[in-house]
DNA sequence: CTAATGACGTAGA
DNA sequence: ATCTACGCCATTA
């Protein structure tokens, strides 16, 4: 199916991350990066979430890329427009070219 | 061993 | 605003 990519051993931190996002807000991938101690590493990031569950309980929808858009993945495209729907529903609105304004919805962390 | 491939980001033109 | 090149780096071909 999805074959690991990066270096596994780092994915825990990323969920770490991940999963202090709140409903209603968005991460980017470079920032949950940077949180997790991997600046630079934007894409490992992907690759962390690219091998959970549509069903995990870490928030994987809550993170988009630096131009508040959900990336495209390789075939799997229902998950796309379910990450837009599970975004609507906590409230978060979508643009009309499917951009998320960062400036309103982006989490910034204390 | 080299080249391509990604749920990405950023600097420079 | 748009586009191009890199940086990133383990895995795969």
């Amino acid at each position: 199916m999805h074959p690991f990519r990066g270096d596994r051993s780092l994915y825990p931190r990323i969920y770490s991350v991940v999963s202090r996002i709140p409903p209603g807000r968005v991460a980017t991938y470079g920032q949950v990066a940077s949180q997790a101690g991997l600046p630079r590493q934007a894409r490992l990031v992907g690759y962390a979430l690219s091998v959970l569950s549509n069903l995990s309980s870490i928030p994987w929808h809550r993170v988009v890329n630096a131009k508040g858009m959900i990336s495209s993945r390789s075939g799997e495209k229902d998950c796309e427009a379910l990450q837009r729907v599970l975004l609507e529903e906590e409230g978060i609105q979508f643009g009309p070219q499917g951009a998320i304004s960062l400036r309103d919805f982006q989490w910034y962390p204390e």
